[in-house]
DNA sequence: AGCGGCGATGTAAGCGCTTACAGTGTGCTG
DNA sequence: CAGCACACTGTAAGCGCTTACATCGCCGCT
């Protein structure tokens, strides 16, 4: 690998001025031509790693993700993503991080390589995680509930979004509603619960919970379980969109009609939920624009003053109304 | 920050003593003590970017993608990070570059960052980005058909995958199949239409063509467009899941049974596949596994001898035969 | 007692870069 | 024509680390 001492020796300057060079100096046009002509043809890149040794920056941002289902997941490192190139910012991304010694384990490891990380941590309460991520790193979290404050966060209105979606359903005249719930150690899936709870406690409705993971197998398994009772509820309001749809497997399965005889609905709104027979009601969740936004809170504590800090820093999710949850006789099915 | 000197002058130690207690060296049991404890209460770290300037290495591997969907990405990011976090690999991820001189740049940019890159790059022909692959770091291509040899690849059959759907279409009785085609600049659209004209050409089958772009949209697009000819066709063979889903879709909207009036089938296996209804029969794509061995082979290349190379860098996939291909009368349905 | 060998430690060089500081030449002004 | 500002360039220090090499005891051996 060719070195600033190469180029300065080939190009007939010094070692400053090839630096200069490539860090936008004051430098002559001539000085400038030939240090370029020359790193072209020795192929010379400057070391990151002396670089960032000299000034202090790695221009890398980490972010730590739990394992997650797919399309989340890709979302989020998307929004990001597309933040962080516009900046010239590189991505540090590890995830399967379900345990807390682990994820300690990885933002060690992540210290000195990054500028800053980004933590989603559903699974792990940040009051508990807080203590683990090394001081001097700047960290922003997202969708993780009620820190002590200490980092900034920016969080998805779960509960907004399940009693948006509890009251689009009272609307419809349910009033026997079942609940698919996620994990139980998953705050989204937590927070998402609170708010059917808080909506059903306001109505006249009855409110039953079947045990979800937030994966089709676990919607299908609880939909194979609503129908060994003898009494159908009046709707299914899964967690997630997978469990909604192994759910929506199950009962057509048994020749259940969604929604004549059972509205369902689910929460995430997945790009295919519109493409289900019946379309998939939902509450849409914008997963590239918590990313995006947690970038832009992050760089504000990297790069103070290079912009302000974003105002708000939850998300509303959106309620979106499809087939499966439509009034029986409202719209023209199969 | 702590460094070294500050470590080493409190545990009254030289600097190399507490390198090497860092580096798993030589030390006595005393010293060790000594400079574990120092090093604890001041909170110290090393410094990466240091290390790495002396030891040539980064501990770090570049992943390159394409924007893609969701599942896909996400599940080979997956497949690599579960590797890489057993060797403490850390992984740089960069995204979104569906184009060759974007991609150029984003290798430059992680030379010296990464120990070597595992880049996946469906859209750019790989003998086109092979002289943007700075020489001497060293590269693993995933599922880019046909390079110049001059760099490591692991490859998806996509062919075979797609000769053994169309077998099993004729087998199933259908002679007049339609494909619902991929992006055209797509390496595993191609490679997968080229499956599908090779395994019609030895046969009396009639293959019509559907343009498609992989998304569930194109997939509905393709459904409507299908619709809209007097004559439907035995069977449809979306090129991946998601086009498979929104013609299915498109299908059900006006009323077509699936697979009763017209058979159809995807390609990728994704999560939910199964869940469908009626379950699509698919091509089975073992994305995380591509992810995991493009690794095996890259660390062959940076850890010589470390382990052998795994032999053989063609994955093939696996028919799964699920009820949206089957004979109309084969199962009870709905 | 003296010596080779060996394990633990220290010293110092240097990885490739940025940057403070000093130096050089140019074109002004007084 | 001296002197000075100014734009450019070079010299050299040092970022925090690893590691070759030298050093130093210490053991067991002859």
């Amino acid at each position: 690998m060719a070195t600033v001492y190469d180029v300065a020796e080939k190009a007939g300057v010094s070692i400053a001025t090839v630096s200069r060079v490539f860090n936008n100096n004051t430098v002559s046009q001539s000085a400038r031509e030939k240090v370029t002509a020359a790193a072209r043809s020795l192929g010379y890149t400057p070391n990151l790693a002396a670089r960032s040794l000299m000034t202090k920056r790695t221009d890398t941002i980490g972010v730590v993700l739990p394992d997650m289902h797919g399309e989340f997941f890709s979302e989020l490192v998307r929004g990001i993503d597309a933040g962080a190139r516009r900046l010239g910012l590189h991505m540090l991304v590890s995830c399967s991080h379900d345990e807390l010694n682990e994820m300690a384990a990885v933002l060690s490891a992540m210290q000195g390589r990054v500028d800053g990380v980004i933590i989603m941590s559903p699974l792990i309460a940040i009051d508990a995680l807080e203590p683990h991520i090394p001081p001097p790193l700047p960290a922003v979290i997202v969708n993780g509930s009620g820190g002590r404050g200490l980092y900034p966060e920016v969080n998805l209105d779960n509960r907004a979004g399940a009693r948006q979606m509890m009251a689009h359903l009272l609307a419809e005249g349910h009033r026997d509603i079942c609940i698919v719930s996620g994990p139980s150690d998953n705050l989204d899936a937590e927070q998402r619960q609170l708010g059917c709870v808080e909506a059903a406690d306001h109505s006249d409705c009855r409110l039953r919970t079947l045990a979800g993971a937030f994966t089709e197998a676990s919607g299908y398994a609880a939909g194979v379980e609503l129908l060994a009772h003898n009494a159908l509820p009046d709707a299914v309001f899964a967690l997630n969109d997978a469990m909604a749809i192994g759910c929506l497997c199950a009962l057509a399965e048994r020749g259940i009609a969604v929604p004549g005889q059972i509205a369902l609905a689910g929460f995430d709104d997945i790009p295919l939920a519109q493409y289900l027979r019946p379309s998939l009601t939902t509450v849409h969740v914008p997963i590239a624009d918590l990313g995006s936004r947690s970038l832009q809170r992050l760089l504000a504590i990297l790069r103070p003053g290079a912009g302000a800090a974003t105002a708000c820093d939850v998300l509303v999710p959106e309620l979106v109304i499809r087939d499966s949850s439509r009034r029986a006789c409202d719209s023209a099915l199969r």
